[in-house]
DNA sequence: ATTATAGTTGAACAAGTATTCAACTGTCAA
DNA sequence: TTGACAGTTGAATACTTGTTCAACTATAAT
């Protein structure tokens, strides 16, 4: 009862089936990913870290993460573009502060996710 | 690295100090980081939301996002490491499911926002 | 107007990474 | 033992990306 076909498609096509049907759309694990790909560096992570406490200047956070200004207004502009800090001139300085709440929560759950698996 | 006698530095360095008292430790955030990191990535992003559905073979998640076994194999290496799956054999296959709940946790989580964002 | 500080931007470089390819191991059946 | 299928692995390639550097804009004060 072979097949040329491959086999574990054939056993498996059953989950595949059940699996596709029950995944989010492709348009939404896509957005998803990108989120996760924006919030996996370590500088904007920090970025998100300190504006989740108080609204911040470029150069505040420059400080803070001891970088040029530069550097973390690079770094602004890709989380400012993905939505997830909005930004707020007064007078020479630029406030950024955190677009969503939903972003707390992920970033509450990652970290508590990272904090029990040390034990 | 900005300079040593920045206004801004004085001006905020109040704000700096409080927002650096209350942000993770950095242990902490560099492996919140490595998280998102890795969740990252789209083939990695598509294979944590099916086998947060289902365990799956290698072969039948290579079908199910129409890759080479090859490249699915190095993704999940990666997740493995990061304890976020976990590998079960079973004759000639080797199935893979979630190590960890937390994960479903933050992926709901990320998936909410990116539905409600689309509104 | 001039000067100083805050912030942005584009190009370039260095470092990282996902996929492919080919060769390999492990398991099972004939 | 041989052949077939499931899965893994290392090297190579092509692509992405974070930071630096230098030049730029914007605002405010002298």
């Amino acid at each position: 009862m072979s097949s040329r076909n491959n086999e574990c498609e054939i056993i498996h096509a059953g989950i595949v089936e059940i699996v596709r049907a029950k995944m989010y759309a492709e348009p939404v694990l896509a957005e998803v990913s990108a989120l996760f790909k924006i919030m996996g560096d370590s500088t904007r992570c920090n970025i998100l870290c300190a504006l989740s406490q108080h609204e911040m200047c470029v150069c505040a956070l420059a400080v803070l993460l001891n970088m040029t200004k530069s550097a973390i207004s690079h770094q602004l502009r890709i989380l400012r573009e993905a939505n997830l800090v909005r930004s707020r001139r007064e007078g020479k300085n630029v406030f950024y502060s955190l677009d969503d709440d939903h972003v707390r929560d992920i970033f509450g759950k990652a970290a508590e996710h990272v904090i029990e698996k040390k034990k």
